[in-house]
DNA sequence: GGTGAGTAGATGTTC
DNA sequence: TCTACTCACC
């Protein structure tokens, strides 16, 4: 079962090694994760408990891939718990620990939409104008404390700013345990702060854990690298794999020092270089060095592939975001016919969600399946996140941000007066909000209660508080999640509410459905377990193990295509202000993490890759012009074909007052010019349009495309073949 | 209290 | 282009 003849000698090397800790540095596709998962079945196979490890996975994919590696090794009888994400690793821990905790072990997550009303309330409180102040930029510095470990009592208050930041920090602590939640962050910063705080718990895991392995390592943060440590206080047992170049969470608090923290915590640490690349051909992995040497990190190892050669790697000028979906488009069908690579082997990622609108609507237009990853997450959705919030509200009575947000959806009679008054009167009287919209249900409307706060206010509350007495009892009697599910739907006439509504219902009640399967799937899970699951699956984690979805193409960012490989890939929107992009601009540690983007986007792709930039850019739904991004000119120009700008790709362009922007292909397939008509510079006519000149000419699926600045109607975009577009003389 | 129109402001990446 | 918030009106 556990074979490591397939390994090379350096891999072996590293799945024997030990005792002690051991830290592999590698490039990407050089069998880091594999090395890893091989470890943890070699070390079972030598007698070690499945439960007397630890495996930090970065996705819940990796983990769930390693569990079932491990369980088809193991006693099927016997679950494998201890791999994970180091979020969901700790959320367990804290539920384990409630006990020693300020929070019951019903805690529910916050997401970000619960963060950020969490933070509006602990604003409000505060009088903070949150219109001086952003909600989202609060948060952010109150997130990267947690993350460094900074608690409310430790965090400075040194500027006006920071006063602001931490009177809002120290509200929202207070308010997260008063609703009985944690958010992201504080999953992490709190198991490290009851580790270090609690000495029985401490030596509990650091007995219990005797070896831990973690993947992805260059991407942990403080918090993270903390657990590590006070972890392996007992057995100084870990196992870390890593790439600094592929470090891009710097923004959530990531930092790859943390390699270097490690060789210094850990002298005696061993180092083992894995040099060679089973994933990509040689042309891929120099194209992919050559980038990311632009970055002076030193220590890249230069690797090597067993694929020698292979296709060089394509660059596409499109014209604008339109056309370069189209021609992703047109690219998956082409290598689909030939049968060379199938659309499910097809990856297409790009810096930011926003840009996966554009390749959306060409898959739609195209008649293709496709699956897209990230954007709104499913459980993001509004009506998916009303239906989680009355889940949440039974599962966890203490969650008024829940409560707020379903007490009037669909709409019941209680407008901001009624929830003012009912949070007032709560306030006063020091009970939980929920608990007494049940009191005002069971004691009647003659109890002091309904008489305090008027019948006009009473009446509603208690209406709704009979429904959630209802679902109360249905849970007590132990229905399933998911016949709770459907009678919430039921009592509340969700589907008529949905379907009344204006946009999309449809797409709605589809949604809604989908959840519905969800939940029957779950049987007769704990709805803790249920709740937890749901707040801690990425998008990413839905691809399947083989990643061939059925087929499909899958759509993506960069960051979540971290570890992931498949046979082609697209990388579009290679546009200065994009990929780079513009906020990173003028700091160059952020500089250098997207050219480290870049990096991880060329290194998942097997066999071929294609690189897109556009002409035009639209950002809010204006036009400007597209300034090809600076990280191209570092391709090595006898690995590239396609469109390669000879202009001075990093000049900002102002067009078109200035300069005009002269793109000319210096293509490695050979084109006759004669092929061209019009040529950037020329001055032309059109019968409507008038006089113009030319920004550029080129083909494009067999026709000439030219592309004109008109003297009054701007920027047209024309076929050479049908439009009548005439020469002008120059003087 | 509910609803719809109108408008300012935003988009960077994620657990 | 899309969202989230405000305000007027029912
Ligand atoms: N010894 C080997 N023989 C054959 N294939 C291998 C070997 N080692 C690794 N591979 C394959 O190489 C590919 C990359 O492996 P893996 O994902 O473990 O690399 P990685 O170093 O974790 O990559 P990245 O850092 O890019 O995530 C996988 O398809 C894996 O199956």
């Amino acid at each position: 079962m556990n074979d490591i003849s397939g390994l090379n000698f350096e891999q072996q090397k590293a799945v024997n090694a030990g005792p002690g800790s051991v830290l592999v540095l590698a490039g990407p596709g050089s069998g880091k994760t594999r090395v890893l998962t091989q470890r943890v079945t070699y070390l079972i196979s030598e007698g070690l408990s499945p439960h007397r490890l630890l495996a930090v996975t970065f996705t819940n994919r990796a983990a769930k891939e390693m569990r079932s590696r491990i369980e088809s090794q193991i006693d099927p009888k016997f679950q494998v718990r201890n791999v994970g994400t180091f979020h969901s690793l700790c959320a367990r821990l804290l539920r384990q620990q409630s006990e020693n905790d300020a929070r019951s072990k019903d805690f529910v997550i916050y997401d970000s939409a619960d963060q950020r009303a969490l933070i509006k309330q602990s604003m409000h409180y505060h009088n903070i104008d949150d219109k001086r102040y952003k909600p989202h930029s609060i948060h952010s510095t109150i997130s990267t404390a947690k993350n460094d470990l900074i608690g409310v009592s430790e965090f400075s208050r040194d500027s006006y700013y920071d006063e602001i930041v931490a009177r809002v920090y120290e509200r929202y602590q207070h308010l997260l345990q008063q609703n009985n939640a944690l958010d992201f962050d504080d999953l992490l910063a709190e198991a490290v702060f009851l580790l270090r705080d609690n000495s029985a718990v401490r030596e509990h895991y650091q007995n219990l854990y005797q070896k831990i392995l973690v993947d992805e390592f260059q991407d942990t943060n403080l918090a993270q690298y903390t657990l590590l440590r006070l972890l392996s206080g007992q057995y100084r047992d870990l196992f870390v794999v890593g790439d600094p170049d592929q470090s891009i969470y710097r923004w959530r608090g990531a930092d790859y020092r943390n390699v270097r923290r490690f060789q210094t915590d850990y002298p005696e640490a061993e180092i083992i270089y894995l040099r060679k690349n089973y994933r990509s051909t040689q042309t891929i992995l120099d194209v992919a060095t050559a980038v990311i040497d632009k970055n002076h990190s030193g220590g890249s190892v230069r690797l090597f592939s067993d694929i020698a050669g292979g296709d060089k790697i394509n660059v596409h000028e499109a014209y604008d975001e339109e056309e370069e979906a189209q021609f992703v488009v047109d690219t998956i069908k082409a290598n689909s016919i030939n049968e060379k690579i199938r659309p499910g082997e097809c990856a297409v990622m790009y810096r930011t969600n926003a840009q996966s609108r554009a390749l959306e609507e060409a898959f739609v237009r195209a008649g293709m399946p496709y699956r897209l990853l990230g954007a709104t997450r499913f459980y993001a959705r509004r009506e998916i996140k009303d239906l989680l919030a009355y889940i949440r509200l039974i599962h966890n009575m203490l969650d008024t941000v829940s409560l707020e947000r379903i007490i009037n959806v669909p709409s019941r009679g209680i407008g901001s007066q009624t929830y003012s008054a009912l949070l007032e009167y709560c306030e006063k009287l020091n009970v939980n909000p929920i608990r007494l919209i049940l009191k005002l249900t069971d004691d009647g409307s003659d109890a002091e209660h309904y008489k305090a706060l008027g019948a006009r206010t009473a009446r509603p509350l208690a209406a709704f508080g009979l429904l959630l007495r209802g679902w109360l009892n249905a849970l007590e009697a132990g229905e399933s999640v998911g016949s709770l599910l459907d009678l919430i739907i039921h009592d509340t006439n969700y589907e008529a509410f949905i379907k009344s509504g204006k946009e999309s219902s449809s797409d709605r009640w589809e949604n809604v459905e989908e959840l519905r399967k969800v939940f029957s799937g779950f049987d007769d899970r704990d709805l803790g377990e249920v709740l937890e699951q749901i707040s801690l699956v990425a998008d990413v984690d839905s691809l399947g193990v083989d990643l061939d979805g059925g087929g499909a193409p899958a759509l993506m960012t960069l960051h979540a295509a971290k570890g992931l490989e498949f046979p082609l890939i697209f990388i579009v929107g290679l546009n200065d202000g994009v990929l780079p992009h513009r906020r990173s601009f003028d700091e160059p540690e952020e500089m250098a993490e997207e050219r480290r983007l870049l990096y991880v986007g060329l290194t998942r792709a097997k066999e071929l890759i294609y690189l897109s930039h556009t002409f035009r850019r639209y950002n809010f739904g204006y036009g400007s012009s597209g300034i090809p991004s600076r990280f191209l000119k570092d391709l090595p120009m006898e690995l590239v074909t396609g469109d390669v700008s000879t202009k001075n790709i990093s000049d900002p362009t102002d067009w078109p007052q200035t300069n005009v922007v002269k793109s000319q292909s210096v293509s490695n397939i050979t084109r006759s010019s004669v092929d061209i008509q019009f040529r950037s510079g020329q001055r032309v006519s059109h019968h409507t349009f008038g006089l113009g000149i030319v920004i550029e000419s080129k083909f494009l699926s067999g026709d000439e495309l030219v592309i004109v600045a008109f003297d009054d109607v701007g920027i047209k975009r024309l076929v050479a073949g049908s439009a009548q577009l005439k020469l002008e003389d120059v003087e």
